[in-house]
DNA sequence: GACAAAACAATATGATCGTATTGTTTTATG
DNA sequence: CATAAAACAATACGATCATATTGTTTTGTC
Protein backbone atom coordinates (compact mmCIF):
# COMPACT_ATOMS: atom_id res chain seq x y z
CA UNK A 1 0.00 0.00 0.00
CA UNK A 2 3.01 2.21 0.41
CA UNK A 3 3.10 5.26 -1.86
CA UNK A 4 6.81 4.57 -2.83
CA UNK A 5 7.22 4.36 -6.60
CA UNK A 6 6.84 7.78 -7.73
CA UNK A 7 5.89 7.70 -10.99
CA UNK A 8 3.24 5.32 -10.76
CA UNK A 9 -0.13 5.90 -12.80
CA UNK A 10 -2.26 9.33 -12.16
CA UNK A 11 -2.75 9.33 -9.05
CA UNK A 12 -3.39 12.66 -6.74
CA UNK A 13 -1.52 15.67 -8.37
CA UNK A 14 0.36 17.56 -5.82
CA UNK A 15 2.74 20.71 -7.31
CA UNK A 16 4.57 19.36 -10.20
CA UNK A 17 7.50 19.91 -11.94
CA UNK A 18 7.56 21.31 -15.67
CA UNK A 19 9.00 17.38 -16.04
CA UNK A 20 6.68 15.81 -13.90
CA UNK A 21 3.81 17.46 -15.36
CA UNK A 22 4.99 16.38 -19.70
CA UNK A 23 6.11 13.05 -17.81
CA UNK A 24 2.13 12.47 -15.85
CA UNK A 25 0.15 13.73 -18.88
CA UNK A 26 1.95 11.48 -21.64
CA UNK A 27 1.10 8.57 -18.90
CA UNK A 28 -2.44 9.18 -18.62
CA UNK A 29 -1.79 9.52 -22.91
CA UNK A 30 -0.32 6.40 -23.58
CA UNK A 31 -2.85 4.56 -20.75
CA UNK A 32 -6.00 6.22 -22.96
CA UNK A 33 -4.83 5.16 -25.47
CA UNK A 34 -4.44 1.47 -24.50
CA UNK A 35 -7.48 1.45 -22.97
CA UNK A 36 -9.21 2.04 -25.82
CA UNK A 37 -7.41 -0.28 -27.79
CA UNK A 38 -7.74 -3.46 -25.14
CA UNK A 39 -11.82 -2.29 -25.49
CA UNK A 40 -11.95 -2.37 -29.27
CA UNK A 41 -9.45 -5.11 -30.18
CA UNK A 42 -9.09 -7.24 -27.24
CA UNK A 43 -6.00 -8.37 -25.10
CA UNK A 44 -5.15 -10.54 -27.60
CA UNK A 45 -5.43 -8.12 -30.26
CA UNK A 46 -3.60 -5.37 -28.83
CA UNK A 47 0.04 -4.78 -29.82
CA UNK A 48 2.41 -2.00 -28.66
CA UNK A 49 2.43 -0.06 -31.81
CA UNK A 50 -1.60 -0.33 -32.01
CA UNK A 51 -1.15 1.45 -28.52
CA UNK A 52 1.52 4.01 -30.37
CA UNK A 53 -0.71 5.07 -32.78
CA UNK A 54 -3.88 5.60 -30.87
CA UNK A 55 -1.70 7.83 -28.55
CA UNK A 56 0.19 9.32 -31.63
CA UNK A 57 3.27 9.05 -29.62
CA UNK A 58 6.87 7.24 -30.68
CA UNK A 59 7.66 3.71 -29.74
CA UNK A 60 10.62 5.09 -28.01
CA UNK A 61 8.26 7.39 -25.50
CA UNK A 62 5.88 4.63 -25.08
CA UNK A 63 9.64 2.36 -24.36
CA UNK A 64 10.88 5.53 -21.85
CA UNK A 65 7.45 4.95 -19.60
CA UNK A 66 6.38 1.72 -19.62
CA UNK A 67 9.61 -0.36 -20.32
CA UNK A 68 7.78 -3.74 -20.63
CA UNK A 69 4.46 -4.40 -21.94
CA UNK A 70 3.26 -5.58 -18.09
CA UNK A 71 4.17 -2.21 -17.25
CA UNK A 72 1.70 -0.73 -19.70
CA UNK A 73 -1.39 -2.92 -18.93
CA UNK A 74 -0.71 -2.39 -15.32
CA UNK A 75 -0.97 1.28 -15.21
CA UNK A 76 -3.47 0.94 -17.85
CA UNK A 77 -5.63 -0.94 -14.68
CA UNK A 78 -4.49 1.39 -12.36
CA UNK A 79 -5.91 4.08 -14.39
CA UNK A 80 -9.54 2.27 -14.96
CA UNK A 81 -9.91 1.25 -11.14
CA UNK A 82 -8.83 4.52 -10.20
CA UNK A 83 -11.24 6.21 -12.59
CA UNK A 84 -14.36 3.46 -11.47
CA UNK A 85 -13.43 4.26 -7.51
CA UNK A 86 -13.73 8.14 -8.71
CA UNK A 87 -17.26 7.33 -10.00
CA UNK A 88 -18.08 5.65 -6.70
CA UNK A 89 -17.70 8.24 -5.10
CA UNK A 90 -19.32 10.72 -6.92
CA UNK A 91 -22.68 8.34 -7.25
CA UNK A 92 -22.65 8.19 -3.58
CA UNK A 93 -22.83 12.10 -2.94
CA UNK A 94 -25.59 11.72 -5.44
CA UNK A 95 -27.64 9.10 -4.08
CA UNK A 96 -27.13 10.07 -0.25
CA UNK A 97 -30.49 9.93 1.64
CA UNK A 98 -32.26 8.35 -1.53
CA UNK A 99 -34.05 5.90 -0.79
CA UNK A 100 -33.76 3.58 -3.28
CA UNK A 101 -29.95 3.62 -3.29
CA UNK A 102 -29.65 0.54 -4.13
CA UNK A 103 -31.71 -0.09 -7.15
CA UNK A 104 -30.15 3.16 -8.43
CA UNK A 105 -26.34 2.03 -7.66
CA UNK A 106 -27.05 -0.97 -9.34
CA UNK A 107 -29.00 0.15 -12.86
CA UNK A 108 -26.42 2.82 -13.07
CA UNK A 109 -23.51 0.96 -12.40
CA UNK A 110 -24.45 -1.12 -14.95
CA UNK A 111 -25.33 1.86 -17.70
CA UNK A 112 -22.31 3.98 -16.89
CA UNK A 113 -19.47 1.54 -15.39
CA UNK A 114 -20.38 -1.73 -16.58
CA UNK A 115 -21.57 -1.39 -20.14
CA UNK A 116 -18.44 1.30 -21.03
CA UNK A 117 -15.61 0.78 -23.28
CA UNK A 118 -13.09 1.58 -19.80
CA UNK A 119 -14.48 -1.79 -18.36
CA UNK A 120 -14.40 -3.87 -21.66
CA UNK A 121 -10.66 -3.11 -21.24
CA UNK A 122 -10.30 -3.78 -17.78
CA UNK A 123 -12.29 -6.82 -18.23
CA UNK A 124 -9.70 -7.90 -20.83
CA UNK A 125 -6.54 -7.21 -18.42
CA UNK A 126 -8.37 -8.95 -16.00
CA UNK A 127 -8.75 -12.20 -17.60
CA UNK A 128 -5.67 -11.86 -18.81
CA UNK A 129 -4.24 -11.94 -15.51
CA UNK A 130 -5.45 -15.52 -15.20
CA UNK A 131 -3.52 -16.97 -17.17
CA UNK A 132 -0.20 -14.90 -16.57
CA UNK A 133 1.41 -15.42 -13.06
CA UNK A 134 3.47 -11.97 -13.40
CA UNK A 135 0.47 -9.60 -14.74
CA UNK A 136 -1.58 -11.52 -11.88
CA UNK A 137 1.10 -10.30 -9.04
CA UNK A 138 0.78 -6.73 -10.32
CA UNK A 139 -2.97 -6.92 -10.98
CA UNK A 140 -3.74 -8.45 -7.96
CA UNK A 141 -3.61 -5.91 -5.02
CA UNK A 142 -4.77 -2.97 -7.15
CA UNK A 143 -7.99 -5.12 -7.54
CA UNK A 144 -8.19 -6.05 -3.79
CA UNK A 145 -7.52 -2.26 -3.02
CA UNK A 146 -10.58 -1.26 -5.66
CA UNK A 147 -13.30 -3.82 -4.30
CA UNK A 148 -12.42 -2.47 -0.51
CA UNK A 149 -12.75 0.68 -1.69
CA UNK A 150 -16.20 0.33 -3.52
CA UNK A 151 -17.54 -1.66 -0.23
CA UNK A 152 -16.19 1.60 2.17
CA UNK A 153 -17.64 3.88 -0.17
CA UNK A 154 -21.24 2.00 -0.17
CA UNK A 155 -21.02 1.19 3.01
CA UNK A 156 -22.73 3.87 4.75
CA UNK A 157 -25.27 4.27 1.29
CA UNK A 158 -26.69 1.05 1.57
CA UNK A 159 -26.57 -0.17 5.17
CA UNK A 160 -30.59 -0.40 5.16
CA UNK A 161 -30.18 -3.46 2.52
CA UNK A 162 -28.40 -6.05 5.10
CA UNK A 163 -28.43 -7.60 8.39
CA UNK A 164 -25.00 -6.52 8.42
CA UNK A 165 -21.32 -5.44 6.95
CA UNK A 166 -20.65 -8.86 5.89
CA UNK A 167 -23.36 -9.39 4.20
CA UNK A 168 -23.88 -6.51 2.48
CA UNK A 169 -20.20 -6.88 1.41
CA UNK A 170 -21.49 -10.35 -0.66
CA UNK A 171 -24.83 -8.65 -1.95
CA UNK A 172 -22.04 -6.07 -3.69
CA UNK A 173 -20.05 -8.69 -4.75
CA UNK A 174 -22.81 -10.73 -6.26
CA UNK A 175 -23.67 -7.70 -7.73
CA UNK A 176 -19.99 -6.97 -9.52
CA UNK A 177 -20.00 -10.22 -10.20
CA UNK A 178 -23.23 -10.84 -12.09
CA UNK A 179 -22.74 -7.63 -13.96
CA UNK A 180 -19.00 -8.87 -15.45
CA UNK A 181 -20.52 -12.33 -16.18
CA UNK A 182 -23.48 -10.75 -17.80
CA UNK A 183 -21.22 -8.51 -19.93
CA UNK A 184 -19.20 -12.31 -21.23
CA UNK A 185 -22.04 -14.29 -22.05
CA UNK A 186 -25.57 -12.58 -22.50
CA UNK A 187 -23.37 -9.79 -23.66
CA UNK A 188 -21.93 -11.70 -26.57
CA UNK A 189 -25.60 -12.11 -27.48
CA UNK A 190 -26.25 -8.36 -27.48
CA UNK A 191 -29.68 -8.32 -26.30
CA UNK A 192 -29.25 -5.30 -24.26
CA UNK A 193 -32.90 -5.20 -22.76
CA UNK A 194 -32.84 -8.49 -21.50
CA UNK A 195 -29.48 -7.36 -19.88
CA UNK A 196 -31.58 -4.66 -18.13
CA UNK A 197 -34.40 -7.34 -17.29
CA UNK A 198 -31.51 -9.21 -15.36
CA UNK A 199 -30.50 -6.25 -13.47
CA UNK A 200 -33.78 -5.91 -12.52
CA UNK A 201 -34.52 -8.86 -11.61
CA UNK A 202 -31.34 -8.98 -9.50
CA UNK A 203 -32.48 -5.83 -7.71
CA UNK A 204 -36.29 -6.73 -6.69
CA UNK A 205 -34.07 -10.40 -5.57
CA UNK A 206 -32.49 -8.33 -3.28
CA UNK A 207 -35.27 -6.11 -1.95
CA UNK A 208 -37.37 -8.73 -1.63
CA UNK A 209 -35.33 -10.52 0.64
CA UNK A 210 -34.44 -7.44 2.94
CA UNK A 211 -38.23 -6.82 3.56
CA UNK A 212 -38.43 -10.29 4.38
CA UNK A 213 -36.35 -9.28 7.56
CA UNK B 1 -29.97 -24.35 -36.01
CA UNK B 2 -29.80 -27.27 -39.32
CA UNK B 3 -27.27 -30.41 -38.92
CA UNK B 4 -26.42 -30.02 -42.29
CA UNK B 5 -22.53 -29.56 -41.36
CA UNK B 6 -21.53 -33.17 -41.32
CA UNK B 7 -18.42 -33.53 -40.37
CA UNK B 8 -18.71 -30.44 -36.82
CA UNK B 9 -17.70 -31.19 -33.58
CA UNK B 10 -18.12 -34.62 -31.22
CA UNK B 11 -21.68 -34.88 -31.79
CA UNK B 12 -23.73 -38.03 -31.38
CA UNK B 13 -22.00 -41.38 -32.90
CA UNK B 14 -24.29 -43.40 -35.10
CA UNK B 15 -22.27 -46.04 -37.51
CA UNK B 16 -19.40 -44.38 -38.53
CA UNK B 17 -17.23 -45.78 -41.30
CA UNK B 18 -13.86 -46.17 -40.21
CA UNK B 19 -12.22 -42.94 -41.79
CA UNK B 20 -14.92 -41.22 -39.93
CA UNK B 21 -14.06 -42.80 -36.75
CA UNK B 22 -10.63 -41.62 -37.28
CA UNK B 23 -11.65 -37.76 -38.15
CA UNK B 24 -13.79 -37.76 -35.07
CA UNK B 25 -10.99 -38.74 -32.54
CA UNK B 26 -8.87 -36.78 -34.12
CA UNK B 27 -10.70 -33.91 -34.41
CA UNK B 28 -11.36 -34.68 -30.06
CA UNK B 29 -8.02 -35.05 -29.26
CA UNK B 30 -7.26 -31.71 -30.96
CA UNK B 31 -10.07 -29.85 -29.21
CA UNK B 32 -9.15 -31.56 -26.02
CA UNK B 33 -5.46 -30.26 -26.45
CA UNK B 34 -6.72 -26.67 -27.52
CA UNK B 35 -8.89 -26.40 -24.26
CA UNK B 36 -5.84 -27.10 -21.75
CA UNK B 37 -3.69 -24.79 -23.26
CA UNK B 38 -6.48 -22.22 -23.14
CA UNK B 39 -7.21 -23.06 -19.32
CA UNK B 40 -3.28 -22.64 -18.92
CA UNK B 41 -2.05 -20.04 -21.09
CA UNK B 42 -5.13 -17.72 -21.79
CA UNK B 43 -6.16 -17.20 -25.55
CA UNK B 44 -3.78 -14.16 -25.73
CA UNK B 45 -0.31 -16.95 -24.86
CA UNK B 46 -2.27 -19.87 -26.59
CA UNK B 47 -0.90 -20.49 -30.38
CA UNK B 48 -1.95 -23.65 -33.01
CA UNK B 49 2.13 -24.50 -32.12
CA UNK B 50 1.92 -25.12 -28.66
CA UNK B 51 -1.92 -26.94 -29.35
CA UNK B 52 0.07 -29.06 -31.66
CA UNK B 53 2.24 -29.95 -29.47
CA UNK B 54 -0.06 -30.69 -26.68
CA UNK B 55 -2.27 -32.88 -28.91
CA UNK B 56 1.16 -34.62 -30.27
CA UNK B 57 -0.52 -33.97 -33.93
CA UNK B 58 1.31 -32.90 -36.67
CA UNK B 59 0.67 -29.36 -37.75
CA UNK B 60 -0.74 -30.72 -41.29
CA UNK B 61 -3.05 -32.79 -39.67
CA UNK B 62 -4.07 -30.17 -37.58
CA UNK B 63 -5.30 -27.94 -39.89
CA UNK B 64 -7.07 -30.78 -42.13
CA UNK B 65 -9.47 -30.61 -39.43
CA UNK B 66 -9.48 -26.97 -38.69
CA UNK B 67 -8.27 -24.72 -41.67
CA UNK B 68 -8.16 -21.50 -39.08
CA UNK B 69 -7.48 -20.78 -35.64
CA UNK B 70 -11.73 -19.79 -35.95
CA UNK B 71 -12.40 -22.99 -37.16
CA UNK B 72 -10.30 -24.83 -34.11
CA UNK B 73 -11.95 -22.37 -31.50
CA UNK B 74 -15.05 -22.71 -32.41
CA UNK B 75 -15.04 -26.66 -32.13
CA UNK B 76 -13.45 -26.17 -28.96
CA UNK B 77 -15.98 -23.93 -27.54
CA UNK B 78 -18.76 -26.22 -28.88
CA UNK B 79 -17.13 -29.43 -27.64
CA UNK B 80 -16.82 -27.31 -24.17
CA UNK B 81 -20.25 -26.12 -24.29
CA UNK B 82 -21.86 -29.63 -24.99
CA UNK B 83 -19.70 -31.28 -21.97
CA UNK B 84 -21.38 -28.96 -19.65
CA UNK B 85 -25.11 -29.53 -21.06
CA UNK B 86 -24.26 -32.89 -20.51
CA UNK B 87 -23.12 -32.16 -16.73
CA UNK B 88 -26.71 -30.37 -16.39
CA UNK B 89 -28.44 -33.47 -17.81
CA UNK B 90 -26.60 -35.74 -14.99
CA UNK B 91 -27.10 -33.54 -12.15
CA UNK B 92 -30.64 -33.34 -13.20
CA UNK B 93 -31.41 -37.14 -12.76
CA UNK B 94 -29.18 -37.47 -9.49
CA UNK B 95 -30.97 -34.59 -7.79
CA UNK B 96 -34.75 -35.36 -9.11
CA UNK B 97 -36.83 -35.32 -5.72
CA UNK B 98 -34.38 -33.32 -3.82
CA UNK B 99 -36.00 -30.32 -1.95
CA UNK B 100 -32.38 -28.38 -1.83
CA UNK B 101 -32.13 -28.95 -5.31
CA UNK B 102 -31.67 -25.60 -6.13
CA UNK B 103 -28.71 -25.23 -3.32
CA UNK B 104 -26.97 -28.06 -4.70
CA UNK B 105 -26.87 -27.15 -8.10
CA UNK B 106 -25.40 -23.59 -7.51
CA UNK B 107 -22.84 -25.33 -5.32
CA UNK B 108 -21.77 -28.27 -7.74
CA UNK B 109 -22.12 -26.54 -10.70
CA UNK B 110 -19.26 -24.10 -9.08
CA UNK B 111 -17.20 -26.82 -7.75
CA UNK B 112 -17.81 -29.38 -10.83
CA UNK B 113 -18.13 -26.39 -13.37
CA UNK B 114 -16.98 -23.04 -12.93
CA UNK B 115 -13.91 -23.75 -11.28
CA UNK B 116 -12.57 -26.61 -13.67
CA UNK B 117 -10.24 -26.07 -16.43
CA UNK B 118 -12.57 -26.71 -18.96
CA UNK B 119 -14.29 -23.71 -17.84
CA UNK B 120 -11.66 -21.36 -17.42
CA UNK B 121 -10.82 -22.36 -21.37
CA UNK B 122 -14.75 -21.59 -22.57
CA UNK B 123 -13.67 -17.93 -20.59
CA UNK B 124 -11.33 -17.50 -22.81
CA UNK B 125 -13.22 -17.98 -25.69
CA UNK B 126 -15.91 -16.01 -24.70
CA UNK B 127 -14.10 -13.05 -23.61
CA UNK B 128 -11.76 -13.42 -27.00
CA UNK B 129 -15.39 -13.45 -29.40
CA UNK B 130 -16.24 -10.12 -27.32
CA UNK B 131 -13.88 -8.23 -29.64
CA UNK B 132 -13.76 -10.55 -32.47
CA UNK B 133 -16.71 -9.89 -34.56
CA UNK B 134 -15.96 -13.17 -37.32
CA UNK B 135 -15.92 -15.23 -34.19
CA UNK B 136 -18.77 -13.83 -32.20
CA UNK B 137 -20.66 -14.38 -34.91
CA UNK B 138 -19.30 -18.75 -34.67
CA UNK B 139 -19.76 -18.63 -31.20
CA UNK B 140 -23.19 -17.11 -29.70
CA UNK B 141 -25.83 -18.85 -31.65
CA UNK B 142 -23.56 -21.94 -29.65
CA UNK B 143 -23.32 -20.14 -26.58
CA UNK B 144 -27.71 -19.15 -26.66
CA UNK B 145 -28.02 -22.63 -27.48
CA UNK B 146 -25.80 -23.61 -24.30
CA UNK B 147 -28.29 -21.20 -22.16
CA UNK B 148 -31.47 -22.57 -23.78
CA UNK B 149 -30.58 -26.13 -22.65
CA UNK B 150 -29.32 -25.55 -19.29
CA UNK B 151 -33.01 -23.43 -18.68
CA UNK B 152 -34.76 -26.75 -20.49
CA UNK B 153 -32.72 -28.68 -18.29
CA UNK B 154 -33.35 -27.27 -14.87
CA UNK B 155 -36.96 -25.70 -15.22
CA UNK B 156 -38.77 -28.72 -13.80
CA UNK B 157 -36.19 -29.53 -11.05
CA UNK B 158 -36.21 -25.99 -9.79
CA UNK B 159 -39.91 -24.48 -10.77
CA UNK B 160 -40.23 -24.37 -6.73
CA UNK B 161 -38.27 -21.84 -6.25
CA UNK B 162 -39.42 -19.01 -8.61
CA UNK B 163 -43.12 -17.67 -9.48
CA UNK B 164 -42.79 -18.91 -13.03
CA UNK B 165 -40.60 -18.94 -15.97
CA UNK B 166 -39.16 -15.76 -16.70
CA UNK B 167 -38.06 -15.52 -12.73
CA UNK B 168 -36.86 -18.52 -12.75
CA UNK B 169 -34.15 -18.09 -15.90
CA UNK B 170 -33.28 -14.87 -14.72
CA UNK B 171 -31.87 -16.90 -11.11
CA UNK B 172 -30.19 -18.77 -13.68
CA UNK B 173 -28.96 -16.48 -15.46
CA UNK B 174 -27.94 -14.46 -12.50
CA UNK B 175 -25.83 -17.31 -10.88
CA UNK B 176 -24.24 -18.39 -14.09
CA UNK B 177 -23.14 -14.96 -14.27
CA UNK B 178 -22.20 -14.09 -10.98
CA UNK B 179 -20.06 -17.48 -11.21
CA UNK B 180 -18.42 -16.15 -13.91
CA UNK B 181 -18.13 -12.70 -12.78
CA UNK B 182 -16.11 -14.33 -9.23
CA UNK B 183 -14.08 -16.52 -11.58
CA UNK B 184 -12.60 -12.97 -12.98
CA UNK B 185 -12.68 -10.87 -9.83
CA UNK B 186 -12.25 -12.74 -7.14
CA UNK B 187 -10.81 -15.80 -8.53
CA UNK B 188 -7.75 -13.72 -9.38
CA UNK B 189 -7.40 -13.33 -5.58
CA UNK B 190 -7.13 -17.33 -5.54
CA UNK B 191 -9.48 -17.00 -1.77
CA UNK B 192 -11.41 -20.14 -2.69
CA UNK B 193 -13.40 -19.83 1.00
CA UNK B 194 -14.25 -16.18 0.16
CA UNK B 195 -15.65 -17.54 -2.64
CA UNK B 196 -17.81 -20.33 -1.45
CA UNK B 197 -19.36 -18.06 0.83
CA UNK B 198 -20.47 -15.46 -1.59
CA UNK B 199 -21.76 -18.69 -3.66
CA UNK B 200 -23.47 -19.60 -0.31
CA UNK B 201 -24.45 -16.15 0.50
CA UNK B 202 -26.53 -16.14 -3.03
CA UNK B 203 -28.28 -19.77 -2.33
CA UNK B 204 -29.47 -17.99 0.91
CA UNK B 205 -30.71 -15.10 -0.76
CA UNK B 206 -32.48 -16.89 -3.06
CA UNK B 207 -33.98 -19.17 -0.41
CA UNK B 208 -35.22 -16.25 1.87
CA UNK B 209 -36.99 -14.47 -1.87
CA UNK B 210 -38.54 -17.71 -1.84
CA UNK B 211 -40.07 -18.36 1.39
CA UNK B 212 -41.62 -14.91 1.00
CA UNK B 213 -43.96 -15.62 -1.26
C1' DG C 1 -6.40 -53.65 -57.93
C1' DA C 2 -7.05 -48.88 -59.92
C1' DC C 3 -8.20 -44.44 -58.92
C1' DA C 4 -9.69 -40.50 -56.16
C1' DA C 5 -10.26 -38.40 -52.05
C1' DA C 6 -9.43 -37.98 -47.31
C1' DA C 7 -5.95 -37.95 -43.67
C1' DC C 8 -1.62 -36.87 -42.17
C1' DA C 9 3.10 -34.78 -42.51
C1' DA C 10 7.16 -31.40 -43.23
C1' DT C 11 8.75 -27.20 -44.54
C1' DA C 12 8.33 -22.45 -46.15
C1' DT C 13 6.61 -17.67 -45.96
C1' DG C 14 5.44 -13.10 -44.93
C1' DA C 15 3.71 -10.46 -41.21
C1' DT C 16 3.87 -8.93 -36.71
C1' DC C 17 5.13 -9.45 -32.06
C1' DG C 18 7.80 -7.30 -27.86
C1' DT C 19 12.02 -5.44 -26.92
C1' DA C 20 16.93 -3.81 -27.58
C1' DT C 21 19.79 -0.36 -29.40
C1' DT C 22 21.34 4.00 -30.51
C1' DG C 23 20.64 8.78 -31.31
C1' DT C 24 18.49 13.52 -30.54
C1' DT C 25 16.02 16.98 -27.89
C1' DT C 26 14.35 18.93 -23.62
C1' DT C 27 14.56 19.89 -18.73
C1' DA C 28 16.70 20.29 -14.10
C1' DT C 29 20.67 21.50 -11.28
C1' DG C 30 25.25 23.21 -10.07
C1' DC D 1 26.20 28.14 -19.35
C1' DA D 2 27.94 23.43 -18.44
C1' DT D 3 26.68 18.97 -17.39
C1' DA D 4 23.76 15.11 -16.50
C1' DA D 5 19.60 13.07 -16.62
C1' DA D 6 15.05 12.64 -18.29
C1' DA D 7 12.08 12.60 -22.34
C1' DC D 8 11.37 11.46 -26.89
C1' DA D 9 12.52 9.37 -31.45
C1' DA D 10 13.97 5.96 -35.30
C1' DT D 11 15.58 1.75 -36.59
C1' DA D 12 16.93 -2.99 -35.95
C1' DC D 13 16.45 -7.75 -34.28
C1' DG D 14 15.27 -12.37 -33.20
C1' DA D 15 11.23 -14.95 -32.10
C1' DT D 16 6.90 -16.46 -33.09
C1' DC D 17 2.55 -16.02 -35.20
C1' DA D 18 -1.18 -18.04 -38.55
C1' DT D 19 -1.31 -19.94 -42.76
C1' DA D 20 0.22 -21.56 -47.52
C1' DT D 21 2.49 -25.00 -50.06
C1' DT D 22 3.86 -29.38 -51.36
C1' DG D 23 4.45 -33.78 -50.35
C1' DT D 24 3.24 -38.91 -48.54
C1' DT D 25 0.17 -42.36 -46.56
C1' DT D 26 -4.32 -44.26 -45.63
C1' DT D 27 -9.08 -45.17 -46.75
C1' DG D 28 -13.31 -45.68 -49.66
C1' DT D 29 -15.44 -46.88 -54.17
C1' DC D 30 -15.88 -48.95 -58.54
Amino acid sequence: MLMSNARQAPAAAPALSRQQEKSAAMRLRICKAAAKRLAANGYHGTSIKQVVEAANVSLGALQHHFPSKDDLVEATAEYLLGRSITWFQRIKTELEKDRSAFAEVMRRSWEEQFTTPDYGALLEILVAARSDASLRKRIAPKLEDWRDGIEAEMRDLLTPIAKDAEELNAILTIGRCMMTGLLVHDGLLGDEQHMRNVIDAWVGLVAGSARKQ
